[in-house]
DNA sequence: CGCTCCCATCGACAACTGTCAATGCGAACT
DNA sequence: AGTTCGCATTGACAGTTGTCGATGGGAGCG
């Protein structure tokens, strides 16, 4: 288990764990950018370009390229460029790693 | 399933449902308020007044109660007093619903 | 080469956030 | 009644954030 994702509810964190998490709460934490989550994983083949999600999101091409990068920082997308385009991927472990520091404790 | 957990990978979220868990992302994306909710879930009997969680966390009172507000209003926390002190204590339903909503989708 | 297309970076600005000291307010105890 | 204790609210301030227009830099095409 990375220092990421220690389980909230399994005892005191310690000040690195808690600011790993809230470090991709953080990035989860504008409606923008928790849209363009969701529609990268809508997307045909799992990735989109951000030329894809300008226009869905109804924001300029410059700050959909720094909410990407947000998320990028935040280990929740990867980007490759390819060509022309630059191509986003979301990393589903991280989602996952997430989940299960959400999760109630097994006891 | 309230509005607040729409899985994130489950499909392109409408603004409504983006903003409702953004909200909810938003108020953990502080690592004081992670350390909070962690110290809760810690403490004897699942619940903790302000008084025993200002000292851990080491800042002011006010400081601290502010954080416990954003989270009572996130829906993360509820408040109850009882006598001269205020009990905060977690909403399981709430950790348990966002943890869902980042779960991958069965498909 | 020159043009077009996609994207990142920069500069700027308003809005929001985290923090504290000071104050206020209700509950309990003497 | 007066005092003490626990907590919320207010006011203030520096720092961060979301947004845009303008600019720059590669990649591909004619």
């Amino acid at each position: 288990m990375d220092a990421c994702c220690s389980p909230v509810t399994g005892g005191v964190l310690d000040e690195d764990a808690a600011a790993a998490l809230a470090r991709v709460f953080k990035a989860l934490g504008d409606p923008t950018r928790v849209r363009l989550v969701s529609l990268i994983a809508a997307s045909e083949g799992g990735e989109a370009c951000i030329c894809d999600l300008t226009e869905p999101v109804g924001l300029a091409q410059p700050t959909v390229s720094h909410h990407m990068r947000l998320l990028a920082e935040a280990g929740l997308v990867v980007r490759e460029q390819r060509g022309k385009w630059a191509y986003y991927r979301l990393v589903p472990e991280a989602l996952g790693a997430l989940s299960r520091a959400l999760a109630p404790v097994p006891a």
